[in-house]
DNA sequence: GTCTATAGACGGATAGAC
DNA sequence: GTCTATCCGTCTATAGAC
């Protein structure tokens, strides 16, 4: 069996540990024990724990492209396509109500730290907000796809903040509904095949 | 000129320093220097950073309450109150691009933490949600009033992440006025005043 | 003399950097 | 593995009110 490499562990140790715990909350001893490494050796793959956070933010862009693309490749259709999001909601839910999102929950800490990476973190609710906005202007929202695209992914957010306060699942459930609700109104006539 | 009495001074300092930079990122020396004393004399207050966060949040839930009173004490209509809660987007909007919402940010962060003092954060939103549920149950909603109380909690939570990420006010005025309108179709047939 | 507020030094623990 | 910084918490000392 071949093993990843180091420097990969380390990533997707601090990946996890940031979203479970927080970027300031988790040490480096944290990550050095997932990956059963000496924290010297930490340092012989990355210099600081803000370049561990760089790393972890890239890693995250990257699979939430691959997601993205996956979605796209899933249905022609923009508003199944937008629905793919809203189901994230559901398919995620034991993990947000353990730890909030993923996205969300980091952008809120490094805003309040005021640190640097900020803005590449911001860059993840980016990709959401243009990848959705797409698929909003293909259902003939031109004007207003960014303004709609905005008010998802808040929708989403307060969802998660709440689920995760509460602990409720019903509460995620029945705010996943409101939304494939109020995604249908923006749809032109079609059956409603979904859930 | 008399001074207010040092815990007090203590709790206000701890409020406003645990809303700007968060409950873990702040230390005592912080509060000391605000405050303007040592941190030997700190330990003559609280025993500990723990008891300080009791304060706050019971200070918190104190303030909370009377706002809520005030919201009452200003109309007898359950629609306007409520718009009194949506108000606080706009009222507070600068400080909410800023740090975000003070009663969510430190609701995620103590879940993060698996603080004790956890349950006592939720209560603030336990105090909104109550008071929510009981203005929408004299608007004639009884059977969703709660459904309808935390949606509306978890819509303003979102706004408040997506506006401290984007640093956008335009956004804020958008929601708010969506929230307007939401709560709007709940409402018995009245001319709106509003705004 | 006692009680309370304040101050400052000290110790143990932890975390980040090298 | 070590070094340094930080932070929490304790301990002791001082000053003034009563």
């Amino acid at each position: 069996m071949k093993e990843k490499p180091t420097r990969e562990q380390i990533v997707e140790a601090a990946d996890r540990l940031f979203y479970e715990r927080g970027f300031e909350h988790t040490s480096f001893a944290d990550i050095a024990d997932v990956v059963k490494i000496s924290r010297g050796n930490f340092y012989h793959h990355f210099k600081s724990k803000d370049e561990i956070l760089r790393a972890v933010i890239e890693a995250r862009v990257a699979s939430t492209r691959e997601m993205l693309a996956r979605w796209e490749a899933a249905s022609d259709n923009p508003a199944e396509r937008i629905r793919s999001y809203i189901d994230v909601l559901i398919a995620h839910r034991t993990p947000i109500m353990k730890y909030g999102c993923p996205v969300g929950t980091l952008c809120s800490e490094l805003a309040r730290l005021g640190h640097a990476s900020r803005t590449e973190a911001n860059a993840l609710f980016g990709l959401f907000r243009q990848w959705l906005r797409r698929e909003f202007e293909r259902l003939g929202r031109a004007r207003d796809s960014d303004t709609l695209a905005l008010h998802l992914i808040a929708r989403s957010q307060g969802v998660a903040v709440m689920a995760n306060a509460f602990h409720d699942e019903a509460f995620i459930r029945r705010e996943a509904r409101m939304l494939y609700a109020w995604l249908a109104q923006y749809c032109p006539e079609q059956e409603q095949t979904h859930e």
